[in-house]
DNA sequence: TACTTTTGTATCGCAAACGATATAAATAAC
DNA sequence: GTTATTTATATCGTTTGCGATACAAAAGTA
């Protein structure tokens, strides 16, 4: 058994056994108000700025348009958001947030604090927490960028 | 727009494109042998541990059986191992694999070596890489061991 | 022995992810 | 101005994840 094959030394089923986990402790914060973690990201996105095309929300969260497209039509019919043609470009669809979309940003008001104090330990704490960001945009910028070579 | 709900404080949005990223590097490399990520962690845990009930091989990917099952029936059906019923317990299926999920080991060679050059990067090193598995193994367990409350 | 509970696995349904492909609108080329 | 190419989004198919549930074997209990 060679030892680059242990799951002990391996980055990335540590990053996805976290990213479970860590979304795991979203979901009964999140579905009391019938969303999912995905669709709590698009939230953020668009209390960030409203009223953007589906190719703009799908680059801030690094998702393929086939994965948002989806999503966005879910959260459309839970009267979350709205879909709209775009005026310039009649190809894009504009996406907006319902009165019910932007009010749930008052209802997970907590959500953060509390899912953030479920991570605290040891090694993470508000003091180290900017070591782990450091070193995850790093990673997440060297594979996206070695994603697409073409962009010098 | 409050503050813990921009992305760029996000420890969790981190973690998951970190994870889909990486997951992604390793996708040509897997692919090329009929392979997908998860199916490589379930040869990992064999490679290390052959014949192996259901339930075990669950427990270290830290998956619910109900997403390990159909993942090792479509591994039998493309013969990388085999599910027979065990003799102590008729209830358990135990998980061996055949002459072609061993040899896959070999194929899958320089796999490990490949994804790792693609991470290195300012913050991420050699010197720096069990910072970082420390800080998400701490995570992992604080929150498996959240999940579970029940065992003191 | 008969009844209950637990345990190991599987089935079902839904929501992601994503590669491949399709379609319409916009832009560029001729 | 027509044709070719690019761009924005959508559709389709496959594989995960996972909650809820089913079911049979095993273990515990009366």
């Amino acid at each position: 058994m060679k030892e680059q094959f242990k799951l002990e030394n391996q980055l990335c089923f540590r990053l996805y056994t976290a990213s479970r986990l860590l979304t795991q402790a979203y979901h009964p914060l999140l579905s009391e108000h019938g969303l999912t973690y995905p669709q709590y990201l698009v939230l953020m996105v668009l209390w960030e700025n409203d009223a953007q095309p589906v190719n703009d929300i799908a680059k801030r969260l690094m998702l393929e348009t086939n994965t948002v497209t989806p999503l966005l039509k879910r959260m459309e019919s839970q009267g979350i958001l709205m879909r709209g043609k775009g005026s310039q470009d009649a190809r894009q669809v504009i996406v907006t947030l319902t009165d019910k979309g932007r009010n749930l940003q008052n209802l997970l008001a907590d959500v953060p604090m509390k899912v953030g104090s479920a991570v605290i330990c040891k090694s993470v704490t508000p003091e180290t927490v900017p070591v782990l960001f450091g070193m995850l945009d790093d990673i997440i910028e060297k594979l996206d960028s070695s994603a697409k070579p073409d962009e010098a």
